[in-house]
DNA sequence: CCTAATATAATCGCACGCGATTTAATCGCA
DNA sequence: TGCGATTAAATCGCGTGCGATTATATTAGG
């Protein structure tokens, strides 16, 4: 009765890229009724993450650390600021650059999100070393994938 | 020169579920240019996939594959039949259900397509023990994430 | 047979991702 | 100093994902 797909049924699940695409699509599912008790989609709370890890970042930086651009984060973080949790500042030093810092807010909200990577993994069961090998494999495919995009454009 | 991190940042690399999203990002960024040339999306280049496998599907079949829903793909659908490639149909022995196929034309654009998967990666220079290996270690990762929603909800 | 329950798509609103462009500040260099 | 090039963020439009709801068709039970 659960969803198990027919036996017989071909599928996508032999290509990499649709298995990377498809755990994505999980994981939110799974994210998603947690992250929705404290008030932030899953792009929000990297960005939180993000921030526990070193505060008072640009949105460039941010943007580095999880692959995105402006043209992403900075709706983003205004949802964020409105929601309290984070302030947006020009630097004085660079007035081009915006700087984002945690409110205590979004601090109190860090340290009830930041259990949750761990939380998950333990409910799927999996051994720390299966995920570690499973997270170590997929470094290796963004990267091969990252320089391939850097050498032609 | 190139885009590596600062060796003393800090980063959610360390997470399996980052590691999943912004894999995800990567092979999107690789995927798009090549897929403009043929005027699809990742998304619908996976319907067209999965038409391939499986004719004639159901937009519930199709969706049983991708892991998404009509909310998603009735538009997309809809897109792709707009652009040719596709037909779409109520089924005679049960009008509830839509039944999509593809023309010559969707044919012709997935003779052309499927080759991207494959060229991709040898693009990345992994060998298919490394790219088998990263596949099925997420795919026991997703499925132990499937098994968790539906044992919860 | 008739109606309630179920099943399938479609619709709607919102939040991403991202290509393309714009705005504003800083830098480089003569 | 001045002015074009560069850089950082913001803005805009479009196509997903998805929760919630709606519309329509089929099935089940009395």
């Amino acid at each position: 009765m659960a969803a198990n797909k027919d036996p017989g049924a071909r599928s996508l699940d032999g290509f990499l890229c649709f298995m990377v695409y498809s755990t994505g699509l999980a994981f939110n599912r799974v994210y998603k009724p947690l992250l929705d008790r404290l008030g932030l989609t899953y792009s929000q709370f990297l960005v939180i993450m993000s921030l526990t890890q070193q505060d008072d970042q640009t949105v460039g930086s941010i943007g580095d650390g999880l692959f995105l651009e402006s043209n992403t984060l900075t709706p983003l973080i205004k949802r964020l600021e409105a929601a309290g949790f984070v302030t947006r500042h020009r630097d004085p030093a660079d007035e081009r650059v915006v700087r984002v810092s945690l409110t205590p807010a979004g601090r109190k909200l860090a340290d009830e999100a930041a259990c949750l990577p761990e939380k998950i993994l333990e409910t799927t069961g999996m051994s720390p070393g299966e995920v570690e090998a499973s997270r170590r494999s997929l470094a290796a495919v963004r990267e091969k994938l990252r320089v391939g995009l850097s050498d032609k454009g």
